[in-house]
DNA sequence: TGACGATATATCAGTATGATATATATATGA
DNA sequence: TCATATATATATCATACTGATATATCGTCA
């Protein structure tokens, strides 16, 4: 999918920042989807030139301008077909449009050649993320009000997507909890 | 982690080729990394300027010499000591270093501005993926001697990871099962 | 017979990452 | 209190990676 997409699907839930987009990739899309910033903050560039967004500057005394992003009419139609062509492709492809990168599996598959002690720690600091990060995703509390996490909290496809990578870290949480001591003393 | 540190990885569990190596990933490994071509076969070409594998070309006639690769003693040791560095810097960081990019957690995301019928498909080859790779990950019959996939079956750190990946994926089917229906009709 | 997928390597334009720079406010802690 | 770190916020760029394409053969399925 094209970082444009994405970009746009995230403002389709209400107007924001780069660096929200940033951070809602880093935080409770974190298992589904990253881009960095040197990704974004030209798409962002480039959609407002093809007039797919708007910006408002807001100027911040001494801080760097606040560029809130919001999507247009042209913006939403170009998303809508966007997607479908991508969905149209997806099914077709055969391709399941999944690639990770994922560190921390390389480093379990591989940790025969390492310390036991490094891997207790690789071991217990993921453990610690993953908690963190169900957390994260289970939060029901009260967030800002203009935050487009709303999006997330109340549509039916946010539910659907958080209830499953909650399910998914609690397995992944359980198993290693129980079998861990297979990879180390 | 760097993609030759990969691929010196995957020649531990037995000399192979790019081919297979590419296999792997996308095969059982499909849930931790990917790698295209276009890095694989130059990091093997580096990676034998420096020595650190040997290879040898069986010439096939009119296919394409096969060029199996094996690793070395200093490759051995390029590899563990590659290993200690990114286990001890994925600790020190907190960055969990998962880089993750689907395509289908976004389409399901976004799937409300999609028709219902398109949402349903991608569900079902999604399943129908996600079967494959479960029999495929949790196969136990016989593979070829010489396949460095031995490795991934017989270690611990193999069945470890094996078990972890298909109770992931297990979990995902049944959530996804369940509750599909609030995705469409 | 023709199309398709598997085997096998290689290249490259276009795209993305990860690090770095810049600037300030606030919180943490020694 | 002074230093350090983290959060907010945008931007750039060398390096690295992807995805498509090229090349070539064999087996299979219709």
């Amino acid at each position: 999918m094209q970082t444009d997409t994405i970009c746009l699907g995230i403002l389709r839930g209400g107007p924001t920042t780069g660096y929200v987009i940033k951070s809602v990739l880093e935080g409770p899309l974190n298992q589904i989807y990253n881009l960095s910033f040197g990704s974004i903050y030209p798409a962002l560039s480039k959609l407002t030139k093809d007039k797919l967004v708007t910006v408002r500057q807001h100027a911040q005394d001494k801080k760097p301008d606040k560029k809130v992003y919001t999507i247009t009419k042209k913006g939403i139609s170009y998303f809508e077909e966007a997607l479908l062509a991508e969905a149209g492709n997806y099914v077709r492809s055969g391709n399941y449009g999944d690639q990770i990168k994922s560190e921390y599996g390389m480093l379990l598959l591989f940790s025969k050649y390492l310390p036991g002690e490094h891997v207790k720690l690789i071991l217990d600091e993921r453990l610690l993320f993953a908690q963190q990060q169900l957390k994260l995703i289970t939060y029901d509390g009260p967030i800002a009000k203009d935050s487009n996490l709303n999006a997330l909290r109340s549509s039916a496809q946010g539910k659907f997507m958080r209830g499953l990578m909650a399910e998914v870290i609690k397995t992944a949480i359980n198993y290693i909890e129980k079998n861990r001591k297979k990879l180390h003393d």
